[in-house]
DNA sequence: TATATATATGAGCATGTGTTCATGTATTGA
DNA sequence: TCAATACATGAACACATGCTCATATATATA
């Protein structure tokens, strides 16, 4: 049987009450990661910087499609982007959040 | 500049091929935890089993809701649960998922 | 057996998401 | 300036998602 009484909102280790805004960052980074295109595209920038349309031959994708996923990526800045002529090379920004995604694929490899 | 060839299939530390399955599964783990209600159900049960209406009640959802999404986490086997009479306990199921939550969790508050 | 309690489930609905298609914008070179 | 290249953008569509509402199921107890 287990205490059920309302758990005050005291910070502690885990479990600990999660304001509105935490729960929508946390949310979003999950969200970033949870569609197979974004997945793909973030693993194959793990290798090094792409430009849009190598990111869409490489991985079989029509280029608006991946324009429009990179604008999502950069808006939650975990990717960045260098202009070399017409060219946009894009690389990833977020050490963490390409960590998680990593931290997950193992896990999923493994099993 | 960068080397544009397209990679082989190799399996490498990072950027390895992601075979459709493994995709799958990722994609899945990360879907889970993108919603805030599942978020702060499955942060809830980081301090232990709790009923459905206790967790409905201590987060302000109703039973319904937290219900469906019980359902939904364990398909994905992120949680279980144990009967006593009437009453279902439900806990966590998956430490490694978990820990990609905490860490997304403590990633979010310390910026 | 009848009733109450705890939870599960399905339908329906509003909203969100990812793609394609068409077109716009920026840069380069003739 | 004109054409070509590289990328961005908006509309539209099909589909997924999460909620509520009503109801079903399972267990306990009188």
């Amino acid at each position: 049987m287990v205490d059920e009484r309302k758990r005050e909102q005291v910070f502690t280790e885990d479990g600990q009450h999660l304001d509105e805004e935490t729960l929508f960052v946390v949310s979003q980074i999950f969200k970033a990661l949870s569609d197979p295109t974004r997945i793909r595209i973030l693993n194959l920038l793990c290798t090094g910087e792409h430009s849009v349309n190598a990111i869409a031959e490489t991985l079989n994708l029509s280029q608006s499609s991946v324009s429009h996923q990179l604008r999502f990526l950069k808006n939650l800045r975990l990717v960045k982007y260098r202009r070399e002529g017409r060219t946009l090379y894009y690389s990833e920004d977020d050490d963490h959040v390409m960590n998680l995604l990593k931290q997950a694929i193992e896990h999923a490899l493994h099993h």
